[in-house]
DNA sequence: GAAACTACATACCGCTTAGTACGTTGTAAA
DNA sequence: TTTACAACGTACTAAGCGGTATGTAGTTTC
């Protein structure tokens, strides 16, 4: 057992390497943080090996700084912003998300928080590459926010003396708070206090 | 320089060195995380050595686990819930502590986050001593808080169909939301999403 | 199909880490 | 003043870390 010899011949494809160390590494990284992580923890979880690994990147910390740009922030977008184009009233879809993301999820997926909240905290002060693709990262999801409420206002949702960038910030900002407490607390009745008081805020936003 | 013997008499009170490190650590894991931080950084920071630390606690987890008992928790309830004492509309005094505590502070103080709340991301996930202390403290901080919206209640400052239990994880979810979004921000615009939107929020509980 | 190059695999290195072993000095009791 | 112990200081270790040097096997080029 384990010295069956590969006689496979092996492929080689970069990107498609790439790619595997980055799936790899997010999850390591999502689960255990950026230092609690080591280079070799990532090419285990792999087929490949730390010569790969170096080949692809040249430090671990351009590792880390490609899962924010090319993993994190358009796993994000596509998680918090893409489905809100399907609802008519961005408001109600927001809510709509939170529960289904959030509200019917297992525990267990909650309790590593939000991959990008993750590394904002730990990474964001002590490193300035860090620190500028997360602040890249979480204003392109306040951007995308923005944009919807926009539209939101255009259709008569939201009244025109709302300060709709304000709330952005706002709704992402409790977004992160939520996914903060949860690590310590996992009590689902932070989600109840999340959606319920965001419902009630976003009442005050109506016409 | 540097080999100026020392002469005078080192007095010794093991109560007075284990608030030395503690002191010493709280800055540390606060500005660089737990995991970023060697034992051999805080003794560095102290009058004391790696012999005083391990006389103090057994692991560094143990130190952890006392800087979160010993240091954070109280601090985290002496900023936020005892000044609150002082208003007679509790509500207006969670504002105003945000102000003064957020809005008058520093970039420089307040990017390194929340002490509680850097904790809570970093460790609580990944180590179970942690988390049932972060948890404790969270919880300690909300009760506070739900006292003190009991109190508003009282003094006909909230309606009484409010849940205020739930009032006091969305406002501590908040604080917490925003001290993470301004690690990767630093960007003022931020502290205004959160006064102007919690305002706004705090007034749909009134009578 | 040989040459040239790319995409890895393997073995290793210097450094840092948490933790320990043991010596030494301040301190309080007798 | 001696005894006994507590409160450290110093020197060390084994393991893990990020990174490198070098060899080797696929892949492309001509």
């Amino acid at each position: 057992m384990g010295n069956s010899k590969n006689t496979t011949k092996k492929i080689r494809d970069l990107k498609k390497s790439r790619q595997e160390i980055l799936d790899a590494a997010f999850w390591e990284v999502f689960t255990r943080g950026f230092q609690g992580v080591s280079v070799d923890d990532i090419v285990k979880k792999t087929t490949l090996t730390k010569g790969a690994f170096y080949h692809q990147f040249p430090t671990k910390m351009d590792l880390g700084y490609a899962l924010v740009d090319e993993v994190i922030k358009p796993m994000t977008y596509r998680r918090w912003i893409d489905p809100l184009q399907k609802y008519e009233n961005p408001l109600e879809g927001i809510l709509l998300l939170i529960k289904n993301l959030i509200g019917k999820a297992k525990p267990q997926e909650l309790r590593y928080g939000c991959p990008l909240n993750n590394l904002m905290q730990e990474m964001a002060p002590i490193d300035k590459g860090f620190k500028e693709r997360l602040e890249a990262s979480l204003l392109y999801w306040i951007d995308g926010m923005e944009q919807e409420l926009k539209r939101a206002k255009k259709s008569g949702y939201v009244r025109d003396d709302v300060n709709i960038r304000q709330v952005a910030h706002f709704v992402v900002m409790t977004h992160e708070g939520f996914y903060g407490m949860l690590k310590a607390l996992d009590d689902p009745k932070a989600f109840n206090a999340l959606y319920d008081s965001l419902k009630r805020y976003f009442e005050t936003l109506k016409p």
